[in-house]
DNA sequence: GCGATAGTTCGACACATAACGAAGTGAATA
DNA sequence: TATTCACTTCGTTATGTGTCGAACTATCGC
């Protein structure tokens, strides 16, 4: 029987607590992106890129539209987004300039050169090698 | 090899993605306590206060200084917390009407109105009990 | 409709971590 | 100096959590 707030409160913070998780968050900064490109980014199995992401989106830091096949996430926005914009706020600004997410970044730039189709072809035929 | 920023940044996230590490911190709003009366409020064993308390303060998140044989715990002040400075305030902000936090808070000032020395043998005679 | 495909959910496993009691440390007091 | 005391460190145990592959779901194209 534990109060709403502390519940929600440590829902972010235990989100915030893994570092794919960061990253992931640090990927999305620029723009919405869909779960292969993240996969490509980080190179976890789709399984664990997706538990983050439902973790993400439970603690209210990332929010997702469906289209088609693909799911899209992106950091919250407008009024959904208002309690959680000062941590967001303060991660980003902590890693701004951290390598391995300048690292995350470049390669990320790099993926959203393909579109997401010839991505996941990609990561199927690399699945096949194995 | 992972860059310092990260590093510092995930030790702060972690150190926050636990419930009674964030108790102690609320805690600590108001000033600064002893260990034992961190240990009276919370119910724990004073190793795993001890052990949370290490965690804070190697996140930055706490500040001590010893005074005999006490030691003294604080949030950080002035330069040495502008980092995380943003994200307590957030907690703080998030917290500030939960339900557990104030019964904390409640449970303190009863605490505090007795002096360290007391505090330490009630503990102590309890401990004798079992 | 049927196969292929993007994501998710499930079950299993390995590793991390919170909790405790016991032993250790260093400061005060007798 | 010996003892008491406040706190920390250490070793152990139980629980939590990140990861994966396999099975499942929903959507697209033939």
């Amino acid at each position: 029987m534990k109060s709403v707030a502390i519940r929600s409160t440590m829902g972010v913070t235990k989100a915030l607590a893994d570092l794919q998780r960061v990253r992931i968050l640090m990927l999305l900064r620029p723009g919405e992106l869909c779960v292969c490109q993240i996969i490509e980014v980080l190179e976890l199995a789709p399984s664990t890129i997706s538990k983050h992401l439902s973790i993400l989106s439970a603690a209210g830091l990332v929010d997702s539209r469906k289209q088609g096949r693909w799911m899209y996430y992106h950091l919250p926005e407008g009024a959904a987004g208002g309690f959680v914009r000062p941590v967001l706020k303060w991660v980003g600004e902590a890693l701004k300039h951290d390598e391995m997410i300048e690292q995350d970044a470049k390669r990320l730039r790099a993926v959203v050169a393909c579109d997401p189709g010839s991505l996941c072809r990609r990561q199927r035929e690399r699945e096949e090698e194995n």
